[in-house]
DNA sequence: TGTTAAAGTTTCTTCTGTAAACATGGAGGA
DNA sequence: TCCTCCATGTTTACAGAAGAAACTTTAACA
């Protein structure tokens, strides 16, 4: 009740608010039921208050995408940054920093590689998610420079290794990574047959 | 027009019809706009006439969702009951299945694997799906039997390529293994960073 | 033949996205 | 200082969707 009548006729930063909004409902809600309404009323704004900020809903959805990719990034430059004892260990560290992301943010992680958030028309989320994949790229190379990945074919490296990882986010988001199944740790074995692959013999 | 007024108040089996008709509108459309009045609408009878045969129109997708998994599990034990020169090639040719399948149906390969195919409340689909996990499985522990790969453990093997091509499929199906980004023929570049480390050294 | 129930249709309510018209109030020029 | 403009709100309106309820048709069976 302490901002509920008190807010002036202009809210004064409308549009991140809806963002945030929509952010925090995404983070809790997996199960994907995400209206324009629903983000304007818990804002405590209009229904058609968001559309002078976004032109659409998509819009809106590709720009929480966008804010997706730039936190999943600097989430794994994070993971990447700290003090290793090897560079597999670096790998393994930061590969589950985009798992745990994932897991964390079920919602939002779906929706970044949803056809929701389509990057053939929008340039700033393209940018975005190629920036967050030049990630795993530098790690690679600096493994293959320091002597710890075999120096052949980055790029097939690069989409082994991004594919494995978003490959297990997605299936550890839709609880098919049971340990009944996939015995226990699997993120982290299934991690180090891929490694076997990149490291040198 | 032969058959838009001769069709009798019964359609004899409209549950199949309207499966059909909506694999067909996912085959075509990537884009993800999926309603039941214009699956409805396609198949020529009354919007409500669906719910005679599904509870709700997530129950329509879930139905559809398990026809996709076990299709694909249909393409990928044909795709690796072939005869092989090697185990090696037998998993490529497996794999490569998959990722035509999610190629072929976007559509319907994202649904397979989106919320709205919750498979924590609908058995069918869930064994639907575990059927088709059982495939890998198979492959692993034949080449495991044949000395093809290493005999270690097998679970994490199954995480580490499902995930792997799963991820491929995923990204395959978002245009984002471009030949510039990711060089040519990615998928099976990144199967090769894969398979060193499942094979014997 | 008459009854019934499965499988259709029509109609209705509530919700959504989106457009258009209207209201407000802060900033900058007279 | 005051007036006007325009960005940013609100209200109202409309089409299309999910789904419930009530009505209709027709095949099957006693």
């Amino acid at each position: 009740m302490s901002e509920t009548k008190d807010r002036p006729y202009h809210h004064g930063d409308l549009r991140r608010a809806l963002i945030d909004t929509a952010l925090a409902m995404l983070a809790t809600n997996q199960n994907w039921t995400f209206t324009l309404r629903e983000v304007a009323r818990r804002t405590g704004v209009s229904h058609a208050a968001p559309y002078k900020h976004f032109q659409d809903r998509e819009m809106l959805l590709r720009e929480l995408a966008r804010i997706g990719f730039v936190r999943l990034g600097e989430c794994m430059a994070e993971a990447m940054s700290q003090d290793f004892p090897s560079t597999r260990a670096q790998f393994v560290t930061t590969a589950q920093a985009c798992i745990d992301f994932a897991l964390g943010n079920p919602g939002l992680y779906r929706l970044m590689f949803s056809s929701d958030a389509d990057k053939t028309i929008d340039p700033q989320l393209h940018d975005a998610a190629m920036n967050t994949f030049a990630i795993p790229l530098r790690l690679l190379e600096d493994g293959q420079e320091d002597g710890s990945f075999r120096k052949v074919g980055i790029r097939a490296q690069v989409a082994a290794s991004w594919a494995q990882v978003h490959g297990l986010a997605m299936l550890a988001i839709s609880g098919q990574l049971l340990e009944d199944k996939v015995g226990p740790e699997p993120v982290r074995a299934a991690l180090d047959v891929l490694l076997d692959g990149l490291c040198r013999q």
